[in-house]
DNA sequence: AGCAGATACTTGGGAAACTCAACTATCGAG
DNA sequence: CTCGATAGTTGAGTTTCCCAAGTATCTGCT
């Protein structure tokens, strides 16, 4: 195996623990308010009111997948469906009072948590971000070798 | 919000965005291999003979999730049980020679789908990985500020 | 206008993954 | 030798997820 295999390999690993790291102290936190992972990652990306379609592509899964996940987070009373009046085949999913709450809650200790992962000096983090920029955007023609 | 919070947040949707994507490659990958996800990414992580504890460990979750999970290889016939007789509570996983066969694929495939999203400069690549491994592993004291 | 094909969402069926609590078997230490 | 810890399993229940099929609605084309 050449040394690049290795960089790549290991790198696969690392972001892969770090990722799991993330995950699970988010899953924690869901945990605590009372919500399922995939309901508490729903939540978090819900904004404004948008469709379910939008929701099924950031979560990059089936589009039954999410009518179950929004049905859970209805039956808690966090989010409402509302037909768009402009195209009635969409529903808009819109953040009750307490979604709003909740979401927030959750937000700020995943951020929390999300800080004491990166305990890291600055520069290194903003370093860290560009380079996975980088790798997550193959836009910014930096190309192989 | 100041600077340094919008650096963590960032930080934290890329390393989710780049290990979604490196999960998806591999979900799609252990799909071809007809290994639902958990399976795949425990017999990529077993090597020799290992105490089943020890695959909770790495997988971070519950013992009995374990059992489910090594019931699946072992029903595929990828994995075999054998107790430890210097002490008859563990059992030890050992992968048949399907069960490397298959290992095997799963990881070179793994790998070659791994290399292609890190398609960075192969300088980048090991900044990348050395910063992600002061995030994983605090000892090396590059602390705070 | 009207039909054909795409799109949004739901439903039903089924497999997996996961957690928790309780249980068995075994080990190790006092 | 008994008490407390540990490895693994079992059972129950929830959640996540995919696929195939179905409904409602929209859009483009003629």
């Amino acid at each position: 195996m050449s040394a690049q295999d290795q960089v790549v390999t290991e790198l696969a690993d690392l972001v892969f623990q770090v990722a799991g790291r993330l995950r699970q102290g988010f899953n924690a936190i869901a945990a605590e308010l009372d919500l399922p992972p995939a309901q508490a990652l729903a939540l978090v990306n819900l904004r404004g009111p948008a469709p379910m379609r939008d929701l099924a592509d950031v979560l990059a899964c089936d589009a039954s997948n999410v009518t179950g996940i929004v049905d859970g987070l209805e039956r808690r009373g966090l989010v409402t469906r509302r037909t768009d009046p402009a195209d009635r085949r969409v529903k808009h999913l819109v953040l009750t009072e307490e979604g709003q709450r909740r979401r927030d809650l959750l937000g700020s200790a995943a951020h929390l948590r999300a800080a004491a992962l990166f305990n890291v000096p600055e520069a290194d983090r903003r370093q860290l971000r560009d380079l996975l920029a980088a790798v997550a955007d193959p836009s910014g023609d930096t190309r192989d070798r």
